[in-house]
Parts: C-alpha cells; structure tokens; sequence
DNA sequence: GGCAACTCGATGACATGTCAACAACACCGG
DNA sequence: CCGGTGTTGTTGACATGTCATCGAGTTGCC
C-alpha cells in the first residue's frame, strides 16, 4: 500500500464543505417543505417524478430506476403514500407482474400546493445565493460526477 | 401569492445534476466503505471526528453538534458502536449529567484502516474529476451556503 | 408448447433515524 | 442554601430504509 494521497487544503475544504452544505440544506429544506406543505422530501420527489409524467403514472421499476432507489423501498413508500390518498397502485396493462403508480387528484393538489414554495426555499437558500457562473459551475461539475459514476453514458470533456 | 419564480434552465440543471451526484456519491461511497472497511458513513464520520481531536474524546453534545445530528440519534448510535467496541462511554468529569464518547484502541485502528481507501474513494470519484478550478468554487459557495444557513457567522461575498 | 432463467413487485425481519417524554443535574436569582 | 428554569443524555414508540426471500409472470431457447 502506497503512501495515501491526502487531499490538500482547497479540496479538503471543497470535500468538507461539500457535505456540510448538503445536510444543512437538507434539514433547512425538509423543514420547510413539512412545516408548509406536510410533505417529507422523499413524498416530494416521488409526487414531483409522477407530475412530470404525460399521463401522470409510472411503472413501480421505472420510478424507482428514476429515482435511484431500490424497487423495495419505493414499494413500502408507496403503500404509505398510497394510505394517504396521495397515489395508487394500478395493474399493468402489459405485464402481468407490474404495478402502476398513478397520482391521485389528491396527490397532484398536494404537490401543487408544494411546488411553488419548496422551488423559493430552494432558490433562496441555494440558487439565489450562487452567482450565474457558480451555478453553471456546479451544473457542469455534476454531470461530469455522473457521468463517471454511471460509466459515462455521456461524453466527458 | 405571486407567480412563482421557476428555476431557468442552468438552474435546473445545476439543482437536478447536484441531487443526482449527492445521490450516486452517497450510494458508491458507502457501498466500498462498507466493502472494504466493513464501516457505514455515519460510523466512519463518528470516528473520523473523534480521532481528528486531541484527545480522542468528545462530549455527546459536542459531536452531535458538530456532525449536525440531534442528541437522540448519536446516542443511539454511539450504543451500537460501543457494543462492536469502537468507541466507549465514560462520565464527563466537569458536569454530571454529561457522557463523555472516547475512541477505544479498536476504533483508531479501524479508522485508520479505512481512512485511506475512503480519501481515494473521494478523489476518484469526485476530486479527480473537478479541475482545480472546480475544486475552489465548490468550496467558496458551499461556505457561503453554510454561512447563509446558519445566520452567516463568517462574512457573506 | 414447455422448461430454465430471469424480472417484477411484495413482504417480513431487521437496522437506522425521529420525536416526545423523562430523570438527573447545572445554573441563577433570591 | 433553595427553588425555578434550562440543559444533558437516555429511552421507548414509531417512521423509514435495507436486505433476503418469495410467488407470479415473462422471456428465450429448444
């Protein structure tokens, strides 16, 4: 084993400031988004996936893929969600083993009524505190992180 | 209420690409920690800031405060840790009601051992792919993040 | 058609995180 | 010194996430 490469001084505080970033905006976010709205981000993003949908439904495997979580999680958070009124569960029309997750009435008001005020939390405390070269920067940056991570489907510069 | 401020497209792209990479980071680096260190994130960063103090000790509320997790959570988390024998309780000297958490010899040594495979995780999979450039920009606007979030103790840009 | 291998989603056991309540103690004004 | 008030850390109940497993259904190959 070799000498291990520590980080230097500006990536150290890129690295740490990273993450700290990331869960103060986490609790400050999911603060909000509760307080106003009575959504827990993960409720959030998967109402928010469904609503960006043409026919407002989705594949239990397709979301779960879209999301990056496990088809077992979703699983269990859609049949909470789905207590709440806020989704359904729908058979596949083409495959017998599939299930469809389809917005609710219900679930499409909620996410309406959230949506203006998590996007200004958002921008207040991360977007409108980053100049336009900043948020191009840390637009770029991801995609490169995730083009790596996902074994580059996309070129890398 | 208004018409609500949509983000424009680099904006979005920046808030998409930034909660995909925390994402896909989260799940490789936790995935090789556990690997190779047989560690969770939030028991390596537990360690991490214990053994980074002079001592190697800390009071509860103290790293709790430090690492952003309420009092409840760490408790509960430092009982697991201490049942594997990485960290102990021991009564804080100077207040009675205090705990104080120490870092057990078997808590260095596996800190130490992951320590340099989790730095080269963060390098290959986030570092390395940021120009230095990058690396200098995440860190100003994640500290002036940070400083928003938290009433700006530090001077604002 | 029929069988092997795979995929889909649900489920239960378990690990982890959250929240409210609590006991023990510290601190402070009288 | 004492009593009210706040702080500290633990606890138990509950919510959420993970993992292994399973039944059902699909797919491909013969």
């Amino acid at each position: 084993m070799d000498e291990p490469r520590w980080l230097d001084e500006q990536q150290d505080r890129a690295w740490r400031g990273y993450r700290r970033m990331r869960r103060l905006l986490d609790l400050e976010l999911a603060r909000e988004l509760m307080q106003d709205a009575g959504l827990s981000e993960p409720d959030y993003d998967v109402l928010s996936d469904l609503s960006e949908t043409p026919e407002q439904r989705l594949r239990l495997s397709e979301l779960a893929d879209r999301m990056l979580w496990s088809r077992s999680r979703l699983s269990h958070h859609i049949s909470r969600m789905q207590q709440r009124g806020l989704v359904t569960r729908e058979e596949c029309a083409t495959d017998g083993r599939g299930s469809v997750v389809v917005l609710t009435p219900a679930g499409r008001r909620a996410v309406e009524a959230a949506a203006p005020g998590h996007v200004a939390a958002v921008r207040r405390h991360l977007i409108d505190r980053l100049t336009p070269a900043e948020v191009a920067a840390l637009g770029t940056l991801s995609q490169r992180v995730i083009g790596h991570l996902t074994g580059r489907p996309e070129a890398e510069g």
